[in-house]
Parts: structure tokens; sequence; C-alpha cells
DNA sequence: AGTGTATCTAACCATTCGGTTAGCTAACCA
DNA sequence: TGGTTAGCTAACCGAATGGTTAGATACACT
């Protein structure tokens, strides 16, 4: 379920520690090790989320000697952004509500 | 774990039934038995996703008799577009890659 | 008072998620 | 060749998710 791919994105950034890795890899990219330093956890639980952030086509993994540098793959969060920019008149005007 | 507001509001965003309910209230206030016939779904399960909505601040919920009528409100979404917004510069600019 | 409708809660179930530890592979270096 | 480091997969665990059915509650209409 959910194969679409705004709910995969979406669900990609419902965490906040795969947040913060997009926001690392915005100074550029990153090896693994570099990434899992600021986090309180394992190898493995940074790998899953990289995995899933590359799952949702949020970064990509290169392959450089026994290094797999990440860097972000921004294109989905345009599609983020467009969505939600379809309910701008809902928070930015005072909408009228008919039924009241 | 992931109380930050950013998280539960992209988690609610995730699924693609809790999105087409805010796609639907964007066309005004609706009643619950009303939002759940478009699906192949149970009352009780639309009424679940109805409260993932709630808690993440996306819709409101009123009493009116019998009914209780669900409107949109999208201060949180305002959040995700602002998010969003962050990442412009990485999508639509041919941005250099240093590393390479 | 009794019926019907709208909605919710409770209990249950299968799957997914976010984490762990253990152990593997691949590359570098002495 | 052996040792160290980077990163992965596998197996496991507890909690959360998304659905179900059954039953409770609240209100409206005769």
């Amino acid at each position: 379920m959910a194969v679409d791919s705004l709910s995969i994105t979406f669900a990609a950034l419902a965490d906040p520690t795969r947040r913060a890795i997009l926001a690392r890899l915005t100074a550029g990219p990153a090896r693994v090790k570099e990434l899992t330093a600021p986090f309180a956890m394992s190898g493995p639980a940074v790998s899953k989320h990289l995995r899933v952030l590359e799952r949702a086509g949020l970064i990509a993994r290169g392959r450089e000697a026994q290094w797999r540098p990440c860097r972000l793959e921004a294109a989905p969060l345009k599609e983020v952004a467009e969505w939600a920019e379809n309910y701008r008149r809902f928070w930015d005007a005072n909408f009228e509500r008919l039924d009241e």
C-alpha cells in the first residue's frame, strides 16, 4: 500500500533523523560515517534511514573506494512544495466559512 | 518518538486516503459519512484517519446534532511549504557539484 | 417508547517501522 | 599477509499503523 510517490516522499520526511540528514546534505555530499556522527544511533540504523531516503529519491549514493558518498536529490521536494501550495489560499487568507 | 509537529504533519500526509480527505475538504466542511463514501473502507477506518488528521492539526471537528462536521485547518501545511522551500535552490538550479 | 442513523470505542490482527547486535564484504595500509 | 575501517545484510524485538468486526452512545423522527 501507499505506492504513490508522494506518499513515499512524505513518509520519508516524517522522521527528524532523516530530515536532519537532508539538512546536512545541503552543505554538500557526505559519507555514511559522517552522517552517522551527529546521532546517538548505530550504523545500521542510519543505513536504514539512508535506504528510506534513497527509495524516496531524496538522496543518491555513489561509490568511491570503500566509501559510499551520499548527495541530496531534491526533485521530490519540488512535488511536496507544489502539493502544499495548492492549499495556500486556505492558510494565508481569511477564507469565508459559508457554513457558519 | 517523533513528537515534533513537522514529523506529525508529514506522517499524517503520508497516506493517500488522508490526502484525499483534505482535498475533499477544500470544497467546504463535510460530515464523516460524506467523507467515508468515496472509499472502500469501513467507518471506523475513516474515523481513525480523521483522528490522525485532527492530531496533526489539519482538520477541526464541530458538533452539530448527531453529526461531527470536519473542516480543513491548513496552518500546518504552511509549515510544510516553508520547510520545502528551503530546498528550492537544490531543485530549480543547476547547482554546482564541487566534488566532481 | 421504539426505530433508525451517525459516529465512536474496544479488541483484535497482520504489517511496517525504528532500533538493536552479530557477522559479512570490500577496500586501504603496513 | 594481516589488520583496520566503512558499510552492508540478517535476524530479532517492541511499538506504531491501517485495517477489520462488534458493540456502545447520541441524537432525530415517528
